[in-house]
DNA sequence: CTGAAAGCGCTTACAG
DNA sequence: CTGAAAGCGCTTACAG
């Protein structure tokens, strides 16, 4: 079978059409049809030659390369998003709120980083070396934070390390954890174990901290073996579980709090596998507060972070930096809030 | 609270280093620094001239501009993923699958339509005017493969319709789809339902023909209401379900497939509410495998279809076509396989 | 209202 | 081994 548009069919590859191949065909200057492909006519160009131009340009299908027109003018009209994970519904609510945002001044282009791994200080250099307008970066670690050079607009998500360093917008993930805590004390339990990301991201460590202070301030305790890692992917989870559960039953854990609700998962998957009931004989619960948390067995408490707005407040944000305005003094520290389901259900 | 980085604080934007600078500063010429940057240099460059280049590299933290190197060369080294739906693992694993072909060679960026919409001619258009090495569209519409104009190297992954028209990778959903029919009417089935998604994407269509194509032919009927439609999203599919559960109920419906199983999650969600006991009084299946189909409640069926082999498959065959290779003649189809859970489990 | 020309920051023959 | 120069396709003052 020959491939379309390959070698071995003759491709007819048809050259892109250029400003000055409209120009010629039009009978005017590169600059005239810089100034109508652009709609900077007012005033400027008679109304006769900017039709006559848009016939030309749509006769040749031109397109404006915008590799060129970023050279001259300095700038583009791009946005790069970094982002760890996005196998996650947390990023289709984050990607949605970047956009609405965005509007359609800015083209959102994703780029993401290997499974498991945080964006790197290098690849963020890779990617400003194609001039993006701007550059948002969902939870980077402390170091990346740190070696990160100021040069272009830039603006963390979900990177509670970075106040003074680089402009940020945060959730309010304490509040949300402080409820956690506080809500499985009032359910009797007293020894816990945390199930967390193996990533060095701030959000993650800002989870586990929170929850950590405010459950020993509500007379829970942690053990030894207190804590276990895992990628954030339900499989992982699950295997990680199994392997540090024997040591926490034999702690006495009645609850294991989880970094993100994938993890839960995993391990809502294993305990149903090793026959252990919940919520009865353990309790679960996660943070995201993913969509399926609704509908698990048994349904998952989470704490449910504003995704959707987090993306729109900082995406709006960068559009002030990008456009040299002064954006408002006080940064919005976004909500999380409790969702109390089966999973830490009964146990009192 | 003053924002880093933002006017109001001074931002002490050092100017991006260029190549003149680098030159002047290491006393060579533009092209020489052009050269020691893109490692040309071997019996061009003297070592000596070499290791003074990268040190007034290093010292001005200078990194090529990609834009005004792609303007020069008339290509670039990034390549844009357009997808239509990104919040499913089936995707995490299709990126997964496109890095590797990829390897260090190309950036890959993500350009993600907005929920529940096609990759349109248009962004289609955009991106291309950003001059991207390659690109990759998964699952596009009938449409959008009629009216795209080949000029840049370009592979669509996911699109059954595309035969002859642009080179595709496509995976075999037809075995998948069939081998559920069977299976569903060996389990005894006689009246089924479709739960289908809005977008006109040509893998859904087959997903849907395939499926009733064998349903019929194993004896299995279709009724009037045999139909629904809902976006890819658990909430949406869930509404869908319970508006048009009565009616098929009515029609002795006993099992509802759907087409991604997102669906299905919507599905087996409402289900639950009602109180319909799954699989006994109606039985669910869907498409793609996502993992949590192994832990749902109940497990679910579904044809895995596999999604990484897919992404490194078309991102080897675009890099083909980058690099002006002739790529073998037959593109590989990819199999599906059923995977028999509880959700279709009893019934006979 | 329109065009000639300089310039964005690179790369690549071409001379030397 | 090294540099001067042209050119990639635009945009934007500047003249007219």
């Amino acid at each position: 079978m020959a491939i379309p548009g390959t070698a071995n069919e003759t491709p007819s590859h048809v050259p892109r059409a250029t400003a000055s191949m409209v120009a010629s065909r039009a009978g005017v200057s590169v600059a005239t049809v810089s100034l109508v492909a652009s709609g900077k006519t007012d005033g400027r160009v008679s109304a006769e030659t900017v039709a006559r131009v848009q016939r030309a340009i749509s006769d040749l299908n031109y397109v404006v390369n915008r590799v060129a027109s970023s050279l001259a003018t300095g700038s583009s009209n791009f946005v790069i998003l970094i982002a760890p994970d996005i196998s996650n519904s947390f990023f289709a609510r984050l990607i949605a709120g970047v956009r609405e945002s965005l509007g359609s001044s800015y083209q959102l282009l994703l780029s993401v980083t290997d499974s498991g791994q945080m964006p790197r200080a290098e690849s963020v250099r890779e990617l400003l070396a194609f001039r993006p307008a701007g550059l948002l970066v969902d939870a980077p670690s402390e170091q990346l934070m740190q070696s990160m050079s100021i040069d272009g607009p830039i603006v963390l998500l979900d990177a509670p390390g970075a106040k003074g360093i680089l402009p940020a917008v945060n959730l309010d993930v304490v509040h949300g954890a402080e409820a956690l805590a506080t809500h499985l004390a009032e359910r009797g339990h007293r020894t816990f174990a945390y199930l967390d990301s193996v990533t060095a991201t701030s959000t993650f460590a800002l989870r586990r901290t929170a929850f950590l202070a405010k459950a020993q301030e509500c007379g829970m305790r942690q053990t030894e073996h207190i804590r276990a890692r895992s990628t954030i992917d339900t499989g992982s989870a699950a295997a990680e579980f199994g392997k540090v559960w024997p040591a926490w039953q034999a702690a006495g854990v009645t609850v294991v709090v989880c970094a993100t609700d994938t993890h839960a998962y995993g391990v809502l998957q294993t305990a149903h596998s090793l026959g252990i009931r919940v919520p009865e004989q353990l309790a679960v619960a996660g943070f995201d507060d993913l969509p399926f948390s609704a509908m698990s067995h048994p349904s998952l408490t989470s704490v449910e972070l504003p995704a959707r707005k987090l993306g729109r407040a900082a995406a709006s944000l960068l559009v002030a930096l990008i456009e040299g305005r002064v954006p408002e003094a006080e940064l919005p520290i976004l909500p999380s809030r409790l969702i109390i389901r089966d999973s830490t259900g009964v146990h009192n």
